[in-house]
DNA sequence: TTGTATGCGTTATCAC
DNA sequence: GTGATAACGCATACAA
């Protein structure tokens, strides 16, 4: 019940502090005999060394500090998913640290991982977080920091993301090269920098094919919850233009999309004859509803698994106190096609 | 760059250490005067007291570690929601391990955690966990530990569950009192404990209701493939009764009756004129399937919530040296009825 | 009100 | 090959 610790091992062997603590982490210069005492002993008292005094001992924690927005989302959980199972492969723990899309949360979060001396932090940004201070009180502290999926250029460290506007002016290509003229867009907020990539992305395209962009067609949503915008403005979409005029829909997720998709299906509007639809993301339940929703694959586990090894990499860099250098990762996206396009 | 300390706060100030670490707890038997210099400087130089050294020295982290089978899965990563916003609203940390059902990492990360020294830990168990000895390390060593979903009677912890049994019952009651008479069963493996009693529940009801219990509307998968399976089997259904025979289906989770679901549509058998599904744990998918499916509301974040809860409590308990009492809590479950039904 | 002294459990340096 | 000793940074009992 009480912690053992390296000395009572020591008194139960009648030597020294030390040198338990070289057998038990195998230096040379421990002959066999002890060693093998040290170690018998540690086994049958079921002797766990104190990982706490030994992180200031070390002035390392082997651990590293996770901020994630939400962790309720198919891409997050994901991501996660590829964080730990990675850091734990390299024998780091993870905090794992939920903002909300709060930056106040998010300010709170940084500083506390910075008391717990984590070795490294790993980020994605709240929509809301437009001030710096807190980022920035990381760096001058020297901790290892690399940002993924919600970047912000005012941060000068490694990023891992994904070309947004490369993706979406992929998906929308491809819509036109199928022949199809009329393509809405449905977007969150503009002001969240991956939507506005998107739309982006899909401007580039129309006008790459020399399709002229119309304002009529380009539908923002005004509340969070995507799955009743998708509803909302596909109702929109039909009411404020025929329905043979928009021909397809290209929607910046896919919960917008299955929102939309609910909504034909319910109105008997055939998808894709009528409307084709295209999503964002390529969350598991796009594979599943009928008919199964086109969409980018944007691979979560993948863009976790490359930010711990980035963050990883520039830990041991500084460890050896050499010059880190800042990379920009782009994770590559692609295109599932299903039945409705 | 280099971490300031309270030592540098002191010598600054020309007081001694101790002084400056009582001002910064706002103990009361500090100047104001002193006290507001003190907190004046570690502001200017921006003063990160180390956890680490704190943690050492008051033998406790405000940490907790969390164990879950599997990250991406809409029910757990609820239940991390649920536990991680719990914690941080009470001051606590969380260091989140994912066993990938595997028993050997769930026996090493049950060792991990005990060396950080964590105040106390949550699980889930793996599917393969049949010896108990590393969990009652944790015991032994006095650190507070909660189950939660998947738990053993072979270790005396409290534990935080839902009523499988009683939900399967009532899902299925349902299914009778709607006039449903062939209900078919779909489960996984009946060694996990949950589906087992899922399918107790199942044949309680049929009892209950007087309807014979009949072995060749039964079927147990054989792969790990939920939603595969669902279609496999939705066409076994078919293939072995006719489907006049079989005018009900109650799956053990979501993923299989949303592949039957998908079978059935295409191939022009109707849901629910046909045949009837009823699935388990109300993932958010199955509220937007088409058709949307009736299943058994499984509170993932409350359970966490809860979980989290407990937990604290027993810290306290222990810190205070109190008797801790040990708790089964059943999270309330309720039927979610859509249109499959 | 302030300071002194000590310890939390390890690791690492240096002497023996 | 082994051990004494100091140090990591903070918290606290006790003395002043």
């Amino acid at each position: 019940m009480s912690r053992i610790t390296l000395q009572d091992l020591a008194y139960e062997l009648n030597i020294s502090v030390s040198t338990v603590s070289k057998a038990l982490k195998g230096y040379p210069d421990v002959s066999e005999k002890t060693k093998k005492a040290v170690v018998e002993l540690a086994d049958k008292l079921n002797f766990s060394p104190n990982i706490v005094a030994s992180n200031l001992r070390t002035q390392h924690t082997k651990t590293i500090g996770v901020i994630v927005p939400e962790i309720v989302h198919h891409f997050f959980s994901n991501v996660i998913g590829g964080i730990i199972n990675i850091a734990e492969q390299n024998g780091y723990m993870v905090i794992l640290l939920q903002s909300n899309e709060k930056f106040e949360l998010e300010q709170k979060q940084i500083n506390l991982l910075i008391q717990q001396q984590v070795d490294g932090i790993l980020m994605s940004l709240t929509a809301h977080t437009t001030s710096f201070e807190h980022i920035k009180r990381v760096q001058t502290r020297g901790i290892p920091l690399v940002m993924y999926d919600k970047v912000s250029k005012n941060i000068n460290c490694s990023k891992v993301i994904i070309d947004d506007k490369q993706a979406a002016y992929d998906a929308v290509s491809y819509l036109i090269r199928k022949g199809y003229k009329r393509i809405a867009f449905l977007g969150g907020s503009l002001t969240a920098q991956n939507f506005n990539n998107r739309f982006l992305g899909y401007k580039e395209a129309l006008s790459e094919f020399r399709i002229k962009y119309d304002e009529s067609i380009v539908y923002i949503t005004d509340s969070d919850d995507e799955y009743e915008n998708g509803m909302k403005y596909a109702e929109k979409i039909v009411s404020d233009h025929s329905k043979s005029k928009v021909d397809a829909l290209f929607t910046v997720t896919d919960l917008m999309a299955v929102g939309a998709s609910k909504y034909f299906n319910s109105n008997e509007i055939k998808i894709p004859e009528d409307i084709a639809i295209f999503g964002f993301s390529n969350w598991f339940m796009s594979s599943i509803v009928t008919p199964s929703l086109s969409t980018v694959n944007q691979p979560g586990y993948e863009m976790g698994e490359k930010s711990v090894e980035l963050l990883l990499k520039e830990i041991a860099l500084k460890k050896e106190r050499q010059q880190i250098e800042i990379q920009r990762l782009v994770i590559p996206t692609s295109l599932e096609i299903r039945e409705s396009t």
